[in-house]
DNA sequence: TTGAAACGGAACGTACCCGTATCGGATCTA
DNA sequence: TAGATCCGATACGGGTACGTTCCGTTTCAA
């Protein structure tokens, strides 16, 4: 994050920093390292793509991997868990925004790009699992949780496994296939109910 | 695929190219790729690691992309479907291969990182997709499409979406966690008796 | 033995990139 | 207004990489 230009109390003299420099850096940051990679990115390009010079950059962010790191963790809230009450309407709703999430959104690509930067960046990947993919995750484990709670769902789940399975077969397709969205969300109600059935509570 | 050096009626003259290497700039691509990532990896270091000069690599192949494409289409047939006359059984077994597959093996390593290349590189994207991801689809979808002809399936079944539900959650494990084999080894049972419930022909 | 082509090694030209420094101008506080 | 800091633009040094070219040497067929 770049670092606050002042403090609460007192602003520093002289001119403040650009928040509009401060997004479309990132902006631009990440754009490129979905496309490019991170060596095949270059800060150059991304002051470019900015509208901003490169100083402005280094003035921010002492590196290129703290600027990477940055960016990656910038997604604002995408995922919301739904809550109708029954888990196959929140499954359907949350896989929906899945779906829509892994074709549009600039996350998708993200995380596909990320599974290979992962390999070779141990402190990158750190940071994603814990701030991006974490953070998906317990939204996804609530709507399961609720549903035991409420004995729609067996009580004896490993909830990870069942995470894996509702998420996984989702970014599978997402990761190689140029599929448009609507035909994966057109799978969404087959793929739910051949999951429920293996997890859904005794009737 | 680097070029036959000679017809099969009448050689070149001159000293024929060397197997061996083809084979170790093969690998040491590989490696590279997956490592490294396109833009990382540098033909100066592959000929480095495979122990030729970098002639050596440019009279094969007429570049890196080039180069490339080939090392990553070159797994052997890793996967093989099990026939044990049970879908339960066949499935385990394909499951435990894939697991291993994906720590162990280069296979599972460059998966991740062609996800993101393929971002970028939509003709590497073409040839992987068909030579590589194509093939194990049909060894999966072999499994799938002898337990409906026994009837140990459902005979309604939408067979891709059946193999995005038994590949995905694997794949998805492999690309995000550091979990050893073992670790997801031991969930495959819980996982393919519940997806069992909801592709079973009804008993 | 001779010629042809491959071999590993090294150098080259061109291009790019990281991170730093410097410039004149713009924008803020006091 | 005065001083401080930010702004975009530009240039630089050091390093790396692609793809080519040239070496002297090695390995093959005729």
């Amino acid at each position: 994050m770049p670092e606050a230009a002042v403090s609460h109390e007192s602003r520093a003299p002289g001119r403040p920093r650009s928040l509009e420099a401060d997004r479309s850096i990132l902006s631009a940051a990440l754009d490129l390292f979905i496309e490019d990679g991170y060596q095949g990115m270059s800060i150059e390009h991304v002051a470019a793509q900015a509208g901003v010079g490169k100083a402005t950059i280094y003035r921010r962010w002492p590196s290129k991997e703290a600027l990477i790191t940055d960016a990656v963790c910038s997604f604002s809230e995408e995922l919301t868990a739904p809550d109708t009450g029954a888990v196959r309407d929140d499954m359907l709703g949350l896989v929906r925004q899945i779906v829509e999430l892994a074709s549009s959104s600039p996350s998708g690509r993200c995380f596909a790009r990320m599974a290979g930067e992962m390999i070779s960046n141990p402190e990158l990947a750190k940071v994603y699992k814990e701030k991006v993919i974490g953070h998906r995750r317990a939204i996804v484990r609530q709507i399961i949780v609720r549903g035991m709670d409420r004995g729609e769902l067996r009580d004896d789940l490993d909830v990870g496994l069942v995470v894996d399975m509702l998420v996984g077969p989702l970014l599978y397709r997402a990761l190689i296939k140029r599929a448009a969205p609507s035909e994966t969300a057109g799978m969404a109600s087959a793929f739910i109910d051949t999951l429920l059935v293996g997890i859904a509570a005794q009737s």
